[in-house]
DNA sequence: TTGACCACGTA
DNA sequence: CGTACGTGGTCAAC
């Protein structure tokens, strides 16, 4: 079996450009394909390099369980351009994050949850064939998946790579039949996160570049030098316990990793927090030298615990690339989640994010995207003529009579739900003069007291769980403003998230004829690397490609989205060389 | 060993 | 008594 063997299936079968054709991929060189209308195994070398000939010449959607089959392509050095991913569209339709096949099957199918097979070990206390019928079949009965299929029996024969694929192909046939049920924006929606999929695979697998040496000369900046020893690390942890203790008296050793220690140190001391959290430390810093010195030691101690040469070791390749698991969407409002601290890195190692020799970064990130993306999802004309320029608070500001600052924290706390604060007459005018934008966060807020799910504007479940009746009402009143908080504010970040992938997906596709790619999302900013000789190109494609996903996203929306765009050798460095205008479609 | 809580970084 | 995430620490319960 060879290349010419999948392409010549897939060619009889009618197969064309963005046609639904399912791929697993088995542990040795194995391979199954479906269509609707068949399926076929493959086992044999050169299997990926067929895929990407599939690829080249029809160019289908293909459809995947999830997208640990696209990290297994991307490995293996093949690039797909777009795809079905059956478990984040079960995620987007369904809601939450829990997406393995079984449950993926059975929703698909109308199926009740609860009732899931579970695996279990064999002669405890069933048999297997229980239910009847035919082991050997993936399908019980009783309409569910088996639980031994769902646990991975397909990868040990071709028969079975070629099964679950045609049952993945069944699966995103029955989801795309309900998409337009769903929203009239879910199959866009689908397709994107699909994309962001394909992406997360590729941003695991690449890593993002980053300078050892910089990175280590940061970190000894904070934490000394590597230890060679055990004894040179526990003394390097010694002396900076020392460098708080000195400050709490003669014979005074405490653990400054417990809270309970530090606060009681700190009353010995004349100094009464609620908590030890560090903006409330900060707010006492005068009282006693000991105060300073403890935030100074919780800094060091986060860069040595959480950020340290440990943190180096284990996710920084010997390729000079970090790599966390990228995935497309979180449990809640949708978006991107990275580990190995690809999310959470503090700006103080941005400086060691280094572009390769001959490359650079291209970096962008959205401006003020969430008021605008509630002015787009809201439909509110008032908040949409206030997108029209660069700074959306300036306006506000000016229809609300107050000055930019207030405007800022009037327009933030609506969207987050704020209850305290000295915004309360502020708010007062932005009913006023925003009512479209403020009744729909509004009504976003008052469903999800209610305990009622929402959608995104995308089409993403926002599940909020029973609201409990009976119990104690205090508690319960709680609990219903929190999730009141929860669901406002899931509406804005969910609908952010999906303009964002939007966006990326549409950058992956544009800038991948040049060379470059994208090796970090945060939420509202890209960072791409491109060859030196692209910086220009690649700058200006960010931008256009913003205004493709916005019209994308939002066919005829009035906002107007921005971004910054700058060429930089470092992520830290944020020269601006181009501003996004733009995104006005006549309808 | 596990889970709750705290703390803190990012958006 | 703004939301989300991941991580690593303590502490109490097992």
């Amino acid at each position: 079996m060879d290349a010419a063997d999948v392409v010549g299936a897939l060619t009889r079968s009618g197969v064309s450009r963005g046609d639904l054709v399912a791929l697993t991929v088995g542990p040795m060189s194995g391979l199954g394909v479906a269509t609707v209308e068949g399926s076929w195994s493959f086992v044999g070398a050169d299997l990926c390099r067929a895929v990407q000939v599939a690829e080249d010449v029809l160019r289908p959607r293909w459809v995947v369980w999830s997208n640990e089959t696209a990290v297994h392509l991307v490995r293996a050095g093949v690039r797909v351009a777009t795809a079905w991913d059956v478990s984040a569209v079960h995620r987007l339709v369904f809601g939450g994050w829990a997406a393995d096949p079984a449950q993926v099957w059975a929703l698909a199918h109308g199926l009740a949850l609860e009732a899931v097979p579970a695996l279990t070990p064999p002669g405890l206390f069933s048999s297997p064939d229980d239910e009847g019928g035919d082991t050997g079949a993936p399908v019980r009965p009783d309409g569910y998946l088996r639980p031994e299929w769902a646990a991975g029996v397909w990868q040990g024969t071709p028969e079975g790579l070629a099964c679950w694929a045609a049952l993945a192909v069944s699966v995103a046939a029955r989801q795309r039949a309900r998409l337009d049920a769903v929203g009239d924006r879910a199959v866009v929606t689908a397709r994107c996160e699909s994309g962001a999929e394909l992406l997360c695979a590729e941003m695991t697998v690449d890593g993002l570049p980053m300078d050892r040496a910089a990175a280590e000369e940061i970190i000894a900046g904070f934490v000394g030098p590597r230890p060679k020893t055990d004894a040179e690390a526990a003394a390097s942890r010694s002396g900076r316990d020392a460098e708080v203790l000195r400050w709490a008296g003669p014979g005074v050793d405490i653990d400054l990793r417990s809270t309970t220690q530090v606060k009681a140190l700190l009353g010995r001391l004349g100094v009464e927090v609620a908590d030890t959290r560090a903006w409330r430390l900060r707010a006492v810093q005068d009282r006693h030298r000991v105060v300073p010195a403890l935030l100074a030691w919780r800094k060091a101690e986060r860069m040595a615990t959480t950020y340290g040469y440990a943190w180096l070791d284990e996710h920084l390749g010997p390729d000079g690339r970090l790599r966390g698991t990228w995935t497309g969407c979180d449990g809640a409002a949708g978006r991107m989640t990275a580990t190995a601290g690809l999310h959470n890195m503090p700006a103080e190692l941005r400086p060691a994010v280094m572009a390769e020799p001959g490359q650079v970064f291209v970096r962008a990130d959205l401006g003020q995207v969430e008021p605008r993306v509630l002015a787009a999802v809201s439909g509110d004309e008032a908040l949409a003529r206030a997108t029209l320029g660069n700074d959306l608070y300036a306006p506000v500001a000016a229809q609300l009579a107050v000055d930019r600052a207030t405007a800022k924290v009037a327009v933030l706390g609506a969207m987050y739900g704020q209850t305290t604060g000295h915004g309360a007459q502020a708010l007062r005018r932005l009913a006023l003069a925003y009512p479209t934008a403020m009744a729909y966060l509004d009504q976003a807020a008052r469903a999800a007291e209610a305990g009622q799910d929402l959608r995104t504007r995308g089409g993403r479940l926002v599940r909020m769980g029973p609201a409990n009746a009976g119990g104690n009402g205090l508690l319960e009143a709680r609990a219903a403003a929190a999730r009141g908080r929860y669901g406002r504010n899931a509406l804005i970040q969910g609908a952010a998230a999906e303009l964002f992938k939007t966006w990326a997906v549409t950058v992956r596709a544009r800038i991948e004829p040049l060379g470059a790619r994208i090796v970090l999302c945060l939420h509202d900013e890209l960072l791409v690397q491109a060859p030196t000789g692209q910086r220009d190109e690649v700058a200006q494609l960010l931008s256009k490609c913003l205004d493709e996903a916005v019209h994308h996203w939002a066919p005829g929306t009035p906002v107007r989205f921005v971004a910054d765009v700058s060429v930089v050798r470092r992520w830290s460095d944020a020269k601006i060389v181009a501003s996004s205008v733009q995104a006005d479609f006549a309808p």
